[in-house]
RNA sequence: UGGCCCAUGGUGUAACUGGCAACACGUCUGGUUUUGGUCCAGAAGAGUCUAGGUUCGAGCCCUAGUGGGCCAACCA
């Protein structure tokens, strides 16, 4: 037996020191708690994953607890749809509660608690209570209320329960100190007066329990050892400790609360409310939008269980602020479809190929292998005719030896048939290409630089193609605090094609996925129909192949830098430069990626000296020398020797960067 | 003039009771390949926010600072 150590998570940690420290294994017991108020996404599969993970871990029962104690937000849509998405990952849950299961006894521990003069009536008004509550600097007061007898609390709440008062006339109290230093225990409202219809209680109450109240002692009900939640609820531990300790018994488990960061993605956001906005304001077409971070988007774009089980596997937990890179999710989802995905031939772009030596009616079906990763999927045949479409992108009339593709006078392999070579072309009025015509060859040994795929275009199925890019444009969008996240929305982020697939996908079902080679990895939309199919790009393929730069009139040959690590790398020491030692409002900020590279494009490099001079003025010397260098870097300019220099003394001392940058730089 | 949490390559996480800072993504090279994919081989990139302290020895412990986050809903 090897004694391999796994590394555990810090929540990993604490459970192994309870177990050493006598908790015995059948005592473990995790849950899930959301509250249906909207769809799950990413970050809740963060949540999902630890605490079902550590189920199985454990062999321990995880319980699936919809925190229903608001029916002004709550609905049993959104029951449904997270039962149904936690269902789909995979994961199966012990039993599947309530926290309205417990509004009876939540009642009874509340009246014991007035009886024990530790919660109180307040009947003010929610302005009143607020002033008095203080600030996080400033203790509270004490209200007028805080010593109401014991009878006239009693009295008070069962008339609350009844239904005698009007919504935000009394609220139930605990009564703790006014002048804590954790604003949470500045006597907390325990119950509120809410003459609401609730989806599983009906009429039934006139007052529901606050979150604190009632999460607390709903993994104490449950038995739950760890109750496991995201850190901005670490302040609300105390109050847990403390509600817990007004009803606990020596001989029952007590829960823990314990704090992990939660899951943030690049280039998206993760908040249930902004996610409705986006569906409100019709930016997507619902909560299963295939741009949506949600558990049903991703699903619908064709992201799988298991993919996002070893996103969520490798993304580790912790509790420092996080922003994953979704080219991570990306990498997951794509490991997992090269293995399963059926490959296919399909043209996005499509123009039109001419086998000039090929009989005009003659058809041939040749065999294909399905999927090279996996021996048992077999071949499949695809028919070949004199008339192709090839993609646009993979013909140059004219091409240098690193393009691997059609040119004139030269040779491809058709992905599983013919080697063909461009003879000429026939181009419209506008010089567009219309015709490319080729001679092929059945010499199919022969080895050529590049490989195509095509498709017959008499064979050909016609299929809506939807190709998304990401939401929005910012790193991090939901992150500015003076800037609303709506204006970030990447207005491109969706692209309808028609697109030309070879037939032996007509008859594809709902959810299927396929590799369009050389493309990416597609799934069949449920917009889907018999005689016209829809299809999601789940992903794109690595794509190392870095496509030519439009060519700027500068001198010719002037090549790209062979290698551009040095300037991503500056860009970033720039970019972090930026966000630390910037004291400017936000909107004057110029510090992510994107926005450089955006003025990349637009600043021209005769337009930097005028352009940096009125940029200085406007945002500072400093942060203007930071994104002119930026924009040089960006456009490739490395032979400036000071800029190198630069950029040599930014990456041996991150620290000097600053004082180096205002003395070497003259433009 | 508060309380609490956090700080390790570009990103995310490891590093046991102090003992050669590791893994994954990303980036770059080369090889194989009827996908510029996959696969294989390799490389660059941090000396652990700063300053002190304890120690034979500190990413880890202590103190102070700096930076970031959370906390003032009859939301969860």
């Amino acid at each position: 037996m090897s004694e391999e150590r796994e590394s555990l998570n810090f929540i990993e940690h604490i459970i192994e020191e309870d177990l050493a420290n006598g908790m015995s294994r059948d005592d473990l017991r995790f849950r899930f708690p959301p509250e249906p108020n909207g769809y799950l996404h990413i970050g809740h599969t963060k949540a999902i994953g630890i605490s079902f993970g550590l189920g199985e871990k454990y062999n321990a029962p995880v319980n699936l607890r919809f925190d229903d104690t608001n029916p002004t937000k709550e609905e049993q849509e959104y029951v449904d749809a997270i039962k149904e998405d936690v269902a789909w990952l995979g994961y199966k849950w012990a039993n599947e509660l309530y926290s309205s299961d417990y509004f009876q006894q939540l009642y009874d521990w509340a009246v014991q608690l007035i009886k024990e003069g530790k919660a109180y009536i307040d009947s003010q008004t929610s302005e009143a209570m607020a002033e008095q509550k203080g600030t996080p600097t400033q203790p509270g007061v004490d209200g007028p209320f805080r010593n109401r007898s014991i009878e006239e609390n009693l009295d008070l709440f069962e008339r609350m329960k009844n239904g005698e008062f009007d919504e935000g006339t009394h609220v139930l109290r605990a009564k703790i100190s006014m002048q804590h230093t954790n604003m949470l225990m500045r006597d907390p409202i325990m119950y509120r007066i809410l003459k609401k219809h609730h989806h599983r209680t009906g009429n039934d109450w006139c007052i529901y329990p606050m979150y604190d109240w009632t999460h607390g002692e709903s993994d104490y009900i449950e038995s739950i050892s760890h109750s496991l939640c995201s850190l901005e609820f670490k302040p609300h531990r105390e109050l847990y400790d403390w509600f817990l300790d007004q009803v606990v018994e020596p001989d029952k488990i007590r829960p823990k609360q314990r704090e992990f960061a939660r899951l943030n993605l690049s280039y998206t956001i993760m908040s249930k409310r902004k996610l409705l906005r986006l569906v409100d304001d019709r930016i997507v077409s619902g909560w299963d939008d295939p741009r949506m971070p949600t558990i049903s988007g991703l699903r619908r774009r064709g992201y799988t269980p298991n993919a996002i089980k070893k996103f969520i596997e490798t993304v580790g937990v912790a509790k420092r602020d996080n922003i994953i890179d979704v080219a991570l999710l990306e990498f997951c989802i794509r490991e997992d479809l090269n293995k399963i995905a059926p490959r296919i031939m399909a043209v996005l772009d499509p123009v039109k190929v001419i086998i000039t030596n090929y009989p005009e009616d003659k058809e041939e079906w040749l065999d294909a292998e399905n999927n090279q990763e996996d021996e048992s999927a077999g071949f499949r045949k695809v028919p070949f005719s004199r008339e192709l479409y090839i993609e646009r992108d993979d013909f140059k009339e004219q091409a240098n030896s690193k393009y691997f593709r059609l040119a004139l006078g030269q040779e491809v392999r058709l992905k599983n048939a013919y080697i063909i070579k461009a003879e000429n072309v026939v181009k419209d009025t506008h010089g567009t290409i219309t015709e490319i015509h080729c001679t092929y060859s059945e010499y199919t040994t022969k080895r050529v630089k590049g490989t195509l795929h095509w498709v017959s275009i008499k064979h050909a199925i016609k299929a809506e193609v939807r190709e998304y890019d990401r939401l929005f444009m910012d790193e991090s969008p939901d992150t500015h605090p003076d800037k609303d996240f709506m204006e970030l929305l990447n207005p491109e982020s969706l692209k309808i094609i028609t697109a030309f697939v070879e037939p032996s996908v007509k008859d594809a079902q709902i959810g299927d996925q396929f590799q369009f080679q050389r493309l990416g990895y597609f799934n069949v939309d449920k917009d889907s129909t018999a005689d016209a199919l829809v299809f999601n790009k789940t992903v794109g393929l690595r794509d190392s192949w870095v496509k030519e730069k439009p060519v700027e009139n500068k001198t010719e040959g002037q090549a790209q830098p062979r290698n551009n690590q040095p300037q991503r790398k500056a860009i970033d020491v720039i970019q972090q430069l930026g966000k630390k030692y910037t004291n400017l409002p936000e909107d004057k900020q110029l510090k992510t990626k994107s926005e450089i590279q955006e003025l990349a494009k637009n600043v021209s490099y005769d337009d930097l000296k005028p352009w940096f001079n009125t940029a200085a003025k406007k945002v500072g010397t400093r942060i203007a020398t930071m994104i002119t260098l930026g924009v040089l870097l960006e456009q490739g300019l490395d032979k400036n020797e000071e800029i190198n220099a630069f950029i040599a003394s930014g990456l041996e001392d991150k620290n000097e960067l600053l004082v180096a940058e205002t003395k070497r730089i003259s433009i």
